[in-house]
Order: structure tokens, then sequence, then C-alpha cells
DNA sequence: TCCGGACAAATCCTATAGGATCTATGAAAT
DNA sequence: ATTTCATAGATCCTATAGGATTTGTCCGGA
């Protein structure tokens, strides 16, 4: 006679401050209210959130690994500088190894992940949509400056999410936990590169065309046709970032001679 | 009139208490200490170290991200439970994808490379004579029982750390920072994987001879060479692992229905 | 004008204390 | 004998306090 349900604590949101405290940072980054390269105070941190700095701290240990912050010792915390033009190099050559192995993991592709594939390329059309409609309101003067500017930011981060899960729906079918978890750890670092792209979406034409071709692909008898799509669309991620901005601030890190 | 050099601080070691925690605890979980599934206690730690629980605490969640240990929300850190088959193989295959590009990276190579893998060639092999040296010598009774344990240990571990230094050789000259960084994660899965296995190193000359033809690869004019002979390396130690030893604990992880 | 040193404020870092939660032991009831 | 409940101990978690270090500012000298 067990009165509790026999999964109790399963699925129960089961965690401590120390995670809200993450996220709320997470969020802060992410929204680019601090500038890279500024401190990242614990203290303050801990006066704005009305917790105490342990949690802060803790949470903070946990960014540096995923290196949204750099930490030295006794000085505390900063917002990673961003990118510069090599790391970004560096970071497509490691997003096509991990990506591709994954599409060609996951191929053949089953009824699962093509819908899942098909439904997460429908929000990502909408999404594309909704860009190209802010970007265009921002020259009308229906709002003020900042309000247009604000609305065409959100949709550019929900456009970025929507074009992340269509890739992580492939992750999820590869069947390789380390792969995803790699994934993972450089879809940071993809966030900080598009952080440091100070115009608009140009490419989104583009990229929606590319992961159609992918969704083709995998739905294609061709075995080798799905990893093929993920490394065209990676490389023109990659030359449209690096080619057609080359104008991208070049910022060499000159360390104290 | 400075007193202090006109670099004081450029190379010194500047680390808070929180690294040395971390290194102390890491010996702990890579000596075998603590049983897999063993609870790691935050203020147990605390007061063996003669220090406060928060630089432990900052360790453990440093610890979390590599895997050797995992957290359960206001129920503390455990040692990882070992490696099942299927993570396994996920985890080779992890490691043929990051290597093998960072080997085709590495391509063709300088001869700051050839004599890197030659030198760390050269220990391993110092390490695996010593391998077999102390394996041989168990049987005689010359010393304790636990005393040769220990040195066969001892063994062991060197041969090892050489194993990954040659690997980490190759890493280093790939060019990417980011492949580097993946191969370091999966390298403390690689450690839990080893103390799964209960039984002695079996094969040292094959591992040996794998990576004397990698060298030789990387000599060769064949610039598809060292790609293939790396991608076999890695392939053989995953056979060896999971068919030469069948009887490794293939237990499965059910989740609470 | 530029450079170097001193003081003050802020920050990081560690230690200690107390509340909340979990685990384990043992007794009582069915 | 098995189960249920209650109590005690241990552990985790958070908050607060104080020492050590860094940083910013000001001032005097070259």
């Amino acid at each position: 006679m067990n009165a509790q349900p026999p999964i109790p604590r399963a699925d129960i949101e089961r965690r401590g401050l120390r995670d809200l405290v993450y996220e709320h940072i997470l969020e802060i980054l992410l929204t680019g209210e601090i500038s890279p390269g500024e401190r990242v105070s614990i203290d303050g941190l801990a006066r704005q959130l009305n917790v105490s700095p342990t949690p802060v701290r803790e949470a903070l240990v946990d960014l540096e690994r995923t290196g949204l912050v750099v930490r030295e010792a006794l000085r505390g915390y900063r917002v990673s500088p961003p990118l510069e033009r090599g790391q970004l190099q560096e970071l497509f050559i490691a997003r096509e190894t991990v990506e591709t192995t994954a599409t060609r993991l996951a191929t053949p592709a089953d009824d699962e992940l093509l819908r899942a594939l098909a439904d997460a390329h429908a929000e990502h059309e909408k999404a594309g949509d909704r860009v190209r409609e802010t970007t265009e309101q921002s020259n009308k003067a229906t709002d003020t400056p900042e309000e247009a500017r604000r609305i065409q930011v959100s949709a550019a981060q929900e456009y970025f999410a929507r074009d992340r899960d269509f890739h992580d729906r492939i992750l999820e079918h590869c069947g390789n936990r380390y792969l995803v978890k790699m994934s993972q750890d450089l879809g940071a670092q993809v966030h900080r590169l598009r952080q440091a792209l100070p115009h608009g979406i140009t490419d989104v034409a583009e990229a929606l065309a590319e992961h159609r071709a992918i969704i083709e692909a995998f739905a294609s008898p061709d075995s080798t046709a799905p990893e093929a799509a993920m490394r065209h669309h990676i490389r023109m991620v990659a030359h449209r970032a690096l080619v057609e901005d080359p104008q991208t601030p070049i910022q060499e890190n000159h360390e104290d001679p």
C-alpha cells in the first residue's frame, strides 16, 4: 500500500537554487546585457538576484566550462571576448566534424525523425518570415526606433532558436550522447559568433533552402546524401560568415609582452 | 626600486584554493579510492582536506561537467557508475570522429610533430616494457602481494599516461582548439573505461604497433594515410575492448517505469 | 606633461553558522 | 514477520562575516 505515486520524483523539478541562478545569468549573457570583456561581479550578481554569493559562484564555475565567461584567479570572471576570425574557422570545422558524423549516424532516417524535421522546419520558416517582416517594418515609422529594434532582436533570437532546433532534431536521433554533448558545447560558442555579427540576418532564404535540401536528402534512398547535404550547409554558413563579412572585427589578442 | 622581477605574474601559478582542491579530488577519483556509485561527501572532503566546503563545492561543479561525478540536487554527488556497453560503443565512435579529423588536420606533419611523436612513442615503449616486467614479476614472490599489485597499477597508469601523450601530440598540432577540448572531455570518459577493466593490459604489443604505423603514415607521402592509420587504431582498440572482453559488465540502466 | 607611489573602496576568497532536507535506525502496530 | 511511523544523526544548502587581494583615485616629483 504505497500511498505515494509509483513515480514520486522521476519527473518533478528537483533543482537547487544554483540551477535557477545559472539560468538567470545565462539569460543575462545571451541577451548581451554585459559587453564582452566586461567584468561579471560575483557579489554584484548576488545582490541583484537577492541570493548569497555561494550559488552564484557555483553557477559561474559551470558557465566557465561553456566558454561564455572566463575566470582569472583572484580577479574574478569576465564575459568572454568576441571570437576572432581564426576561432571562427576552427569553430566551423569542429561543427562540420560533429554534425556530419551525427547526420551519418542518423541515416537512414525513421519516420519519427522525418516528421520532427518537417515540424521544426515549418517553425523555422515562420520565424524566418517574421524576421523579414520586422526588417521591413523597421523602415516604416510605425513604432518608436527602440521598440522596433527590440522586436527585431526578439525575432532574430526566435529565428536562431528554431534554426538550432532543426539541428538538434538530427542530433537527438544519432544515438550518440557524446556527440550530442559536443554539439551543445559548441552551441554556446555559436551563439557568441552570432552576437558578434552586428548587422541583421541576411541569409534567411539560403539557410532555409539548405535545410530543405537536408530533409530531401533524408527522404532520398541515397544513404550518403544527408551527410553531404549537412556538410554543404555548414560550409555555406561558414562561407557567408567569413567571406561575405570580411570586415568582421578581427581584433587580435595581444598578450602583455 | 622595484624588487619584483619585470614579469611578476605572466607565468607564475596563479590558482586559487579551488584549483588545488580540484586536483586533489581528481587524484582521489582516478586512483579509485571511492567506488563507482558511492557518495562523495562535500563536508567530508572539506574535513579531509582541511578546507571549507565552498571550494570543495566549486571543484565538484567542475568535476560534474567532466562526467566523473554525478549530482542530484539536495542529495549530493556520487562517483559516476561504470560505463555500460552501449556507452562504450558511443564513446569509441566519438573518439574516432574527433581524432581522425584532428589527424587529417595535422597532415602533412611538420618536423616538430614527427619528432614529438617519436619521443612520445619511445616513452610509450618504455612504459610498455615496464608493464610487461611487472606482470611477469607478479609471478615471482620477491615482493609482498600488495606491493606487487601497487607497482603493477603504477606501471599501468604510467602506460596509459604515455599512451594519451602520444595522441595529445597529434591533437596539439591539428590547429583546432575545439577539437582539443572535445578530446580532453572524452579523455575523462576513457579513463572510466579503463578503470572498469579489472584485468591487466593485454594489448601492449598491438597498441604500440598501431602507433608505430601512425608514425610511418605521417612520414609517408600519402596524405590520406595518417587518418586511415588512426581510424584503424581506434577501431582496433574498440574491437579489443568490446569483443575480446564480452564479459564486461553489461549492466543496463532501467529507468523507473 | 608624464610617471610612480599611497590610500581608499570594491571585490574576491575562505571560513563559520544555522536552517532545510535526506538517510538510517529502532519501536510499535497489523 | 512485515510494514509503518517516529526520532536522531548526518548531509546538503544558503546566508553572513572577515581577511587578502585587486583596482581606482589622488597627489607629489621629475
